[in-house]
RNA sequence: GGCCCGGUGGUCUAGUGGUCAGGACGUCUGCCUUUCACGCAGAAGAUCACGGGUUCGAACCCCGUCCGGGUCACCA
């Protein structure tokens, strides 16, 4: 059984790198039928951000890429507690196991003393590391402040198959004796992740490319405690359009921001996957439960990726595409209070969906991005002011009000015939008309077709836009 | 700087010895249309980072170089 695990760290919100690389431990828990675990890493107090895992669980919910295990979950599991700094015991007994059986030791160098060592020759120089061993415990018990670092072996090679990047050697002597225990009885991520990777039972571990170079200390870990590692996948990151690791200076890096733009999040999510994962079939449209199906961790590749924002946004008007216009409309009234508007009644909603569907790429397109079907402008835009709206139309669209205020019918069949009937009578090309009244009722120059605007706006909304718009133009 | 990973059009990618190097985003052009968009048709854009090999034949295999990134914390 695949057991797989999400363990973001609560120091700030999810990002959209740790939202791809969940998405990955989901995508091959769910096609092998496995679990998904979320684990948190808070082993750091002074970097917790308080709302993080709140923030954090949130926004895997609205992705729908929540955990079958875990934090989050009702009740957790059985391997539990899922949050680090509630398995505190844990880490200890296994600290001082590697301390019993001489495999690692406790160091009482200070940070004054850490500092000039990394100034002078570039790092820790293991003087602790065969200190008297009754003298260090001596030490300890007396209370003096100490952390235990692990005992790395000299001049041997640890090597492990990579499931996207292949064979991959360290040299031993590359790897420094990492402090595993810190002196505030907190583990670090190397023994906290190592430990918990075994007692969840986690098969395979896929992680962010930045863990790549700690992974030998992490397999010494399973040696020291006697454990078989589990397999490991090195996913790139996700850089920006200068090869940079994604940041907050590039842009929106958290997936909040994403979510507060509009985009879905099948469309993230998608955009997301093809971010290093392709089915090798040249299809680039998928939803989840199709990549369920499909995904393999040998088809993820890994050189890094830059985040496009265009192609993410054609990759979810892609999946606007394919939704239901009631579906689309069920997401709407949200986006309508944030724009302080009031939600217009269903049907018509999905009426106006209907005809917008094809020209909106993110959610508050259907509502700042089609106004008029909620409110009567309050301009007109000029440009197309200047190249339609002639001397006659003035009097053209006040005589089409007043045939629209008399028409028996209301379709946009009706609409077109009356409209046209009317130039044909005034000796008028029916552009003369058309391009006038669209501006008059829309305010602006684009839009979905000029008459089934105008059946679903309604007679009395276009007779009082008309006439007003031929007051105020001219 | 040491070590590690990476390198196919601007971007995401397909491709593991023989194809005109395929697809998508973006860009441009045309068609469609009452407009915008969608859609359709087409175009431009790649010395497959570079240099050596191996081979009858390399994007694919080997070596070297260059460039980019990651990592070298009592952070994850």
């Amino acid at each position: 059984m695949i057991r797989v695990r999400f363990a973001p760290s609560p120091t700030g919100y999810l990002h959209v790198g740790g939202l791809r690389t969940a998405l990955y431990n989901y995508l091959l828990a769910r096609r092998h039928g496995g679990k998904f675990l979320l684990r948190v890493e808070d082993t750091d107090r002074t970097r917790l951000v308080p709302d993080a895992v709140d923030n954090i669980l949130d926004n895997l919910r609205w992705a729908d890429i929540y955990p079958d295990e875990g934090v989050g979950c009702q009740p957790e599991g059985e391997h539990g507690p899922y949050t680090q700094s509630q398995r505190l015991p844990i880490y200890r007994k296994y600290a001082d196991q590697l301390l019993e059986a001489g495999l690692a030791y406790r160091c009482f160098a200070t940070a004054e003393e850490l500092a000039e060592m990394r100034q002078n020759h570039g790092g820790y120089d293991r003087r602790y590391r065969d200190y008297d061993v009754a003298e260090a415990k001596k030490r300890a018990d007396a209370g003096e402040a100490h952390v235990i670092r692990m005992k790395v072996p000299v001049g041997e090679s640890l090597e492990f198959d990579d499931l996207v990047r292949g064979h991959v050697r360290f040299d031993s002597n590359q790897v420094d004796d990492q402090v595993i225990l810190k002196s505030d009885g907190f583990p670090t991520y190397h023994l906290a992740a190592v430990v918990d990777d075994h007692e969840m039972e986690i098969t395979h571990v896929i992680r962010g490319e930045e863990w790549l170079t700690s992974t030998p200390k992490h397999l010494l870990l399973y040696r020291f405690l006697g454990w078989t590692p589990p397999r490991f996948a090195h996913l790139s990151l996700v850089v920006n359009i200068q090869g940079k690791k994604l940041s907050k200076r590039d842009g929106d890096v958290s997936v909040n921001e994403y979510r507060e733009q509009g985009y879905l999040p099948a469309g993230l999510l998608n955009f997301l996957a093809l971010l290093g994962w392709s089915n090798g079939d040249n299809r680039e449209v998928w939803s989840v439960s199709d990549m369920e199906k499909v995904f393999a961790l040998e088809r993820v590749h890994p050189s890094p990726a830059v985040f496009d924002f265009d192609k993410l946004r054609h990759i979810n008007q892609q999946h606007l595409f394919a939704m239901e216009d009631t579906a689309i409309a069920d997401l709407l009234p949200e986006w309508f209070t944030k724009a302080g508007l009031p939600v217009p009644e269903r049907d018509y909603l999905v009426r106006v969906v209907g005809l917008m569907k094809q020209r909106c790429s993110l959610l508050p397109d259907f509502v700042g991005g089609a106004s008029y079907f909620y409110q009567d402008p309050e301009s007109f835009d000029e440009t197309t002011a200047r190249k339609r709206w002639k001397p006659e139309s003035g009097e053209l669209v006040r005589e089409f009000a007043d045939r629209l205020q008399a028409l028996p019918g209301w379709t946009a069949v009706e609409l077109e015939a009356s409209l046209r009937e009317l130039c044909e009578a005034r000796g008028q090309g029916a552009a003369a008309l058309i391009h006038p009244v669209r501006l008059g009722v829309s305010g602006v120059g684009g839009g979905p077709g000029l008459f089934e605007m105008l059946e679903v706006l309604g007679r009395e909304v276009c007779v009082r836009r008309l006439r007003k718009a031929a007051e105020v133009l001219k």
